[in-house]
DNA sequence: ATGTGTGCAAACGGTTTGCACACGG
DNA sequence: CCGTGTGCAAACCGTTTGCACACAT
């Protein structure tokens, strides 16, 4: 029987003994509709629209939760690293670009980049283990370029 | 006529009209003398020994005026990125290994990625400009596995 | 019925800022 | 002497937390 993506996260927590509260679905449900990589503070406005009571305390409580159990993962884009952007956890490694012009944010692969870093540091840098948890891109897309002329 | 890399940089907050002031020269020696890469509060309290009077305010108030003039970059290591690291800026691009068991920074430097990163991002995803802002790489130095078992 | 999850408000921690004084040029 | 730089304390802002109540199980 098929299950929704929504429905298979969900039941990931039930098998962790969470409990499924109104709160924790229309989080999860923001964050699967966003087509950006919301922020705490952008989650709970769109959040607050089905939900009008929810706290940004529940908020944040639950984005750790949904870290910590492998659902999403925490991004960071802007040039002073200020803030936590968030996104569903995806299967393969991705980076992210950011345009400086229009905030625009570009995903895109690069399994040579995890390979030659990885690579790099065990054989010339004595390290064992490698997890990588950032690469930030930023720059102007060619958009943005044409425009500015 | 020689003149050291402290001079140098000196000269150059000389030449935009930026004073010479005591504690601005203690800021940049305890960041040329640091063998880490040391965080405003770190910094703060190293120069602390040299210039007890020195604030807390002017430390952050040099650091952003030093990054502004091309002396010193931004760096950000923690997991959770919570806290900024100052250091050198220097001629070469290269990225940083933390290692989450003794937090170690081990630094690298990788041609290779800059080219692939930015070969992919202008020719597959129409991106003009790029600027790699940060590697983050974290795990473990083969120290820290071997003793561990 | 039990105890996890929530809302509220206060706390936190790194960083920034307004103001009056100090000092480099 | 003029105006930039400094110290102090308060403000800021994203995030976390203590507490009493609510609600999923």
């Amino acid at each position: 029987m098929f299950m929704s993506h929504h429905e298979q996260m969900i039941q990931v927590l039930r098998e962790h003994g969470l409990r499924i509260t109104e709160q924790r679905r229309s989080i999860l449900d923001v964050i699967e509709r966003s087509d950006k990589h919301p922020t705490a503070e952008e989650i709970f406005d769109d959040v607050r629209k089905i939900n009008p009571g929810i706290s940004l305390a529940t908020v944040y409580r639950t984005l750790a939760m949904l870290r910590e159990n492998g659902l999403i993962e925490q991004r960071f884009f802007s040039p002073e690293h200020d803030r936590s952007h968030f996104e569903l956890s995806t299967a393969s490694d991705h980076f992210h670009f950011l345009c400086l012009g229009c905030g625009k944010i570009i995903e895109f692969e690069s399994a040579d980049v995890v390979h030659i870093l990885t690579d790099q540091l065990k054989t010339n840098h004595s390290v064992a283990k490698v997890i990588i948890t950032c690469v930030c891109v930023e720059g102007y897309c060619a958009e943005c370029v044409r425009r500015s002329k």
